[in-house]
DNA sequence: TGGCGGCGATCGAACGATCGTTAGGGAGGG
DNA sequence: CCCTCCCTAACGATCGTTCGATCGCCGCCA
């Protein structure tokens, strides 16, 4: 009586889990489209008709994936928005925060970044939604910092995506040795966003 | 007896052009993978076939828009790097210089970004040895910066990491309204990259 | 307790569609 | 006449997905 609310996607099985873990490689390995049923059919040792019991199709797989780390990601990282006293610490925990999401589950990341955008329409959007949420709760902050005076900019907005686009873009390359070095990575990172928006002045 | 040079691919003809600039738009608006020879061929109003007598085949096309964008991006970016006195000045041109590129050429720019990984590993190498290029170009004049007391950081590859990741994650959400709009753009950039490299105190 | 029905999970086989690419021929201008 | 450019036609491969049968386990009931 606990497990009914979805019947369709995701039963919560383990051979679900598995499916998830093998495609969220293939896709990252070869990319969503160049990854085909068959492939994650054979890394899964079973037939590829055998997937349709557990998806319903190839595009759900991938929904599932990204929306999942979505919602993971907003729900572990936005807290750290309205923790900090002040803008400055949010920001420095948000982003923080962020970094270490995206290293821990950094396959996920990978899809939900670069494969996001081969799904239809109306999946695409539910996925957006929540990043939306996120970048905007982001520049709220920052817009806060701003009326109080701690960030000096121009476009809140901007600088959010500048910020984000620079978390972002660690989880491309970056690869920690060891934990050290992912914190270290993480409060270089949060450090910059702050000195960052600290010093940004305007352009006339 | 001018362009005699290479032989199979781009004989300098109005229809490679075409072919170009339609496999950009397409590419980038579907994906390489998503978009087919045949879609290609419609737009253009000719016959899949009629592809092949100016390309050797659909990898040759992403390559030639790949790597023709990335070798103007070098040759336009990186005497910035040289040209300005200081390291500040230097790296304030770059990445304003980076930015206005990324905007004039954003298709080729996005299909280089996201699509690169579909080519074959060789040529794949070929774009990425002329980024590596660049990339090494940054981090060296953030290096001597560092010497020279200007900017403090520990790790100047990370930093240009960083800022790279900045200045090319605008590409994908960025829409100029006008030149102004652009410049503005261009210069808070290139500002908040030296704010950023004066500013980043090391973490202990 | 032992047979049995039901059901989740997997299977083999195949569907129609679409893919990148090739072969060979024809029109037209230098 | 040859070379550039484009055509029609088709090749073999692979794609996502569907259909219907089968396997094995688990609980119910005689």
């Amino acid at each position: 009586m606990e497990n009914l609310a979805r019947k369709d996607p995701a039963p919560n099985s383990v051979r679900v889990g598995q499916v998830l873990e093998t495609a969220t490689r293939l896709f990252t390995e070869r990319g969503y489209e160049a990854a085909s049923i068959r492939d994650l059919a054979a890394e899964l040792a079973i037939r590829p008709s055998s997937l349709y019991h557990h998806f319903p199709g190839k595009q759900n797989i991938l929904f599932t994936i990204c929306f999942g780390m979505q919602r993971d990601f907003n729900a572990e990282v936005m807290p750290h928005l309205a923790a900090g006293r002040t803008p400055e610490e949010a920001i420095r925990g948000t982003i923080r925060q962020h970094i270490l999401f995206s290293q821990r589950r950094k396959g996920e990341v990978l899809v939900n970044i670069r494969e996001r955008r081969s799904l239809p329409p109306k999946l695409l959007a539910r996925v957006n939604e929540l990043r939306r949420q996120y970048r905007d709760a982001v520049a709220d902050v920052i817009a806060d910092g701003h009326r109080q005076g701690v960030f000096r900019l121009t476009q809140p907005k901007l600088a959010a995506m500048a910020i984000l686009d620079m978390a972002n873009g660690q989880a491309l390359w970056f690869k920690p040795r060891d934990r050290r070095d992912l914190d270290r990575l993480a409060d270089s990172y949060a450090q910059a966003a702050v000195v960052l928006l600290g010093g940004w002045v305007p352009v006339p």
